[in-house]
DNA sequence: GTGTCATCTGAAAACGGTTACAAAATAGAC
DNA sequence: GTCTATTTTGTAACCGTTTTCAGATGACAC
């Protein structure tokens, strides 16, 4: 069903030379470089332009200059209160900055976050925003493959040949744990994320044995529990720790809902915190200052780290220097769930 | 810096053509049509295929059929739960079904949502999702003009000519606040989400109205609160009216986390809910059931709500009979935080 | 008036696919 | 084996832009 009267042209850029009595070329000149045609002609095409609402066909302009103005990321999840406020972040600067987003989900699968590269890709992006380093081998060859620019977002490696922005979590989980340390405490539980293809994870929970093992403490093996992103698996993890006959006197958790769900349970089951418990978090999200008591964690700036990540690649691809490893600092938020351990236990 | 040595081309279909000794074509017909082509050719076809590696180009593919696969979605904000929720669940069963979605938020601006819906029709977008039926006058002009399907999402009015698909917040809203007038209360509060540019908010106050009015109970102007969506405002909001001499003894709540800022304030200034104060909320987050006292408040299948009103757009490019106005139930969920009021101020 | 430059403008060839149409191959009926 | 109906394949036009290249225009100095 095409049109071949090619007399008139209802719409498009040619419709738009026609009305203005110029050339296309012309009339993209005047969209994409309005400085290199001369104002009487720009006057009259902009006039063409809204009289006939036209609206520029995006595939077609990326199609012809191999440009979309458009950067894809992928993260494990969205219904995740950190990755929703980084993509929120993300995505008002890319729009104060002319781009565009594709957001797509990969439900910590590096399978399936290949394959959503592969469709970023042949969408045409002109880069990508990764979470963590930790990715398929084949999403390293496609990227290097097809040329595209990529961040890794959320983690800080100074060491690797890739580049990335974040803070740095095992040193930030090392201070979380020496901050309990400090207080006196010696009798210290983790209660995890997921460590499977979590990179964020892992390093935290690399920082918390750090700093156990520089203090001279011992984790026996049943005070480390690994829990989904849920409350309800925190404060399972939480009722087992206590039902220990031999029990820690504080909590160091991988992220804050955990903590949530420590806190929850712990004061259910009759303990108080901080006297017989201290609990420390990790993200410092918006419940952390208004639970009573409030929480003591690890803030981390997401937005700033993933507005960055996108100015790292919108001003790579304007071809502008810029920081291949740029850390974003953390910092230790003491509130009111952490104090010394009850003397009879110290 | 065209390439205009035409002998052997580098990539794209046509490479792959070469490779495979057929018509570019069949090539277009193996990837989108495969029973249109016979087992020996898909099969020499996909060989030359991953050989390559080649990799579709979606914009030359839209440019040329005028379909994208992809939905676009405009949202006030990514960061509430309610709408990160619908988001995840309309991006999976959009990527289940080989569609991908552009995701734009509007900050509840009408200015904003109408650039971004140009923005995304000129990205060739084949269908909309669009918060509420509250929109600039020239979004639907433009939608009619360019002939975009769309569906307006989180509210059900079946008297309107566009499609929609959600709860009734009228009704919805009626329910609790007929919920806490059965318990036996006749001072009754309101604290509201802003009900600028947001007909869901408008709607819930004025399904919470009309079920006082039905019930002959008046409100004092001093009892109806509008304020943000933050724990912070909605505490402030709730200290005012717990300081007013003659104060409500129950508060309905445009959100949960209005009732959660209600809540911790009425705690925190040594209220006991639900005996000194009945509160109650409205979405059903996650926090509402493990909070204590747990929120009673209305049940909204936010994910389903979404993901519906992919189907309903995926279904109508497809063809197929549609239903345009779908209603989803919400359902009151009765816990600790409601309860008769006290006996001295019945 | 003429020549030289710099600046604007337009014609037309890409960009990488899809698809209408025609041609070729195959299958089935006699 | 011939003829027709059907399926498979190929040719080439087209989708709506950008951009190269060359030609037109205008400014300025002489």
């Amino acid at each position: 069903m095409r049109l071949t009267n090619a007399k008139s042209v209802k719409q498009g850029i040619r419709a738009v030379a026609a009305r203005a009595g110029v050339s296309t070329a012309s009339v993209s000149r005047a969209l994409n470089n309005p400085g290199a045609v001369s104002p009487s002609l720009r006057a009259r095409i902009e006039q063409a332009i809204d009289a006939l609402g036209y609206i520029p066909h995006a595939p077609a302009r990326i199609l012809s200059s191999r440009r979309s103005r458009t950067l894809g990321a992928i993260v494990p999840t969205i219904d995740n209160t950190m990755f929703a406020r980084g993509i929120a972040s993300l995505q008002q600067y890319l729009s104060s900055v002319g781009y565009m987003l594709f957001l797509t989900t990969s439900g910590y699968d590096l399978d399936v976050e290949l394959q959503q590269a592969r469709n970023l890709i042949s969408r045409g992006v002109d880069g990508l925003v990764l979470r963590g380093d930790c990715h398929h081998d084949g999403l390293r060859k496609l990227l290097a493959d097809n040329a595209v620019p990529f961040i890794n977002v959320g983690i800080y490696q100074p060491d690797r040949p890739y580049p990335c922005v974040g803070t740095d979590n095992e040193a930030a989980a090392h201070r979380a744990a020496a901050h309990v340390i400090e207080l006196g405490h010696r009798r210290i539980g983790i209660v995890s994320a997921l460590q499977r293809n979590n990179d964020r994870a892992s390093a935290r929970v690399a920082g918390f044995r750090r700093a156990l093992t520089e203090n001279g403490i011992e984790l026996p093996a049943q005070w480390h529990v690994e829990v989904p992103y849920t409350l309800d698996d925190a404060r399972e993890a939480a009722r087992y720790l206590l039902s220990l006959k031999d029990r820690p006197t504080a909590v160091v958790c991988g992220n804050d809902v955990i903590a949530y769900g420590v806190l929850l349970e712990a004061e259910r089951d009759g303990f108080s915190v901080p006297r017989d418990l201290s609990v420390i978090g990790f993200d410092d999200l918006d419940w952390s200052r208004h639970l009573r008591p409030s929480l003591t964690t690890i803030h981390v700036p997401t937005g700033e780290t993933w507005q960055r990540a996108g100015e790292y690649l919108v001003r790579s691809l304007a071809g502008e220097q810029t920081i291949m490893h740029r850390e974003i600092d953390f910092s230790l938020v003491v509130r009111e769930s952490t104090a010394p351990p009850p003397n009879s236990l110290k």
